[in-house]
DNA sequence: ACTTTCTTTTGACAATTGTCAAAAAAGGAA
DNA sequence: TTCCTTTTTTGACAATTGTCAAAAGAAAGT
């Protein structure tokens, strides 16, 4: 819990009486490689933070599956539209290592709000990096071309190359298997 | 401000006390077709809610002008990325209508923060809801055709087209405009 | 009306990327 | 090891999209 802690303090420091709150509402989850925190249809209820482990975020278009985040140390993982709206989503979660995670539901993270204001300026702040890193992201995706994006996330998350097929890497990255292949072979 | 107010009420409903004091923190902005909200390199200070008229937000990218979003009536404006992280962007936001406009300093937002925990839940929450439209965004743009993509501007947006050049929605689209021409063309 | 400027369309061609199919390579299990 | 499965690479070809250049059309100002 002291990576969650750690974790946390370099977003918003809390006062002590939140931190104490919060880990108490924490359940520990342990999950096994290639099971599913969330699958398509459900209404995710819950927001994890990720200790050990990876994971990846993904739905099914005309039967291939697309890849749309990957998980690592230290991230917040949560079927985020569908943990927001309190709506089923298409988003299904799956486990690529065994993981160790922290997880709280909805309904506890709400009433924590409410007696803490302190943890929603933290999630406040915690979203809006968020947001910062998918507006990069989409920004890549509209202006550069495939090798860019390539090279850019070799850049920025080289160890994902050691750990995620590169299947899953190419439908990341909106482009083909076959196509991320021969990018990576003409470097 | 009336509208402003009714736009607020739909996130989430604030307490008489919040909305007096900030309606008192908040500026109004008469702003002309073809100014600037703000230029790329600068600190962008402040949160807009636009009640009038249009915005872009666009950066240069080989000499070539990139639009990556469209402020309406009744959408929230600002260079995120530098409102939120304090240090300059690369982001222009040009008017492209007449607009009228609340702005509200981040400083002033950060004191209503602190003394309203009502305001940080109301944009904790707003926050949400555009990270859910930029996900969405991004999905689409990750795994749709140019075709597929502008389709679906028309379905949710097709007002757009009467208001924006052809050539800054093809950028928005993450296509040149001489393919959005043809894809018109083709319907 | 007539310019002037900005916007949109069209043509020709090149570059990028996707699809399908098969082969090669790598990793796991017995 | 050998077998089996999964992952990655390669080839051939098609589809999509981009680039450059020019023409056509629309809008704004005089």
């Amino acid at each position: 819990m002291n990576t969650l802690y750690n974790c946390i303090s370099q977003y918003h420091p809390i006062s002590s009486g939140a931190w104490e709150a919060l880990s108490k509402a924490l359940t520990r989850v342990e999950i096994p490689r290639n099971s599913f925190l969330v699958r398509e249809g459900m209404i995710c209820n819950k927001l994890y933070f990720l200790e050990r482990g990876c994971l990846r975020g993904y739905y099914n278009l005309d039967g291939k599956e697309v890849t749309y985040w990957f998980g690592f140390e230290n991230n917040f993982i949560t079927s985020f539209y569908s943990f927001i709206s309190r709506k089923p989503g298409i988003e299904n979660i799956q486990v690529l290592e065994d993981s160790t995670m922290w997880g709280i539901s909805s309904e506890a993270l709400h009433q924590l709000f409410d007696q803490h204001h302190d943890l929603e300026r933290l999630v406040r702040i915690i979203n809006e990096q968020y947001y910062i890193r998918l507006e990069e992201r989409l920004m890549a995706m509209q202006f550069k071309t495939a090798r860019e994006r390539y090279e850019q996330l070799m850049e920025t998350s080289p160890h994902i190359l050691q750990r995620i097929p590169l299947g899953q890497i190419a439908s990341y990255l909106g482009i083909s298997q076959e196509t991320l292949s021969r990018i990576r072979s003409q470097v």
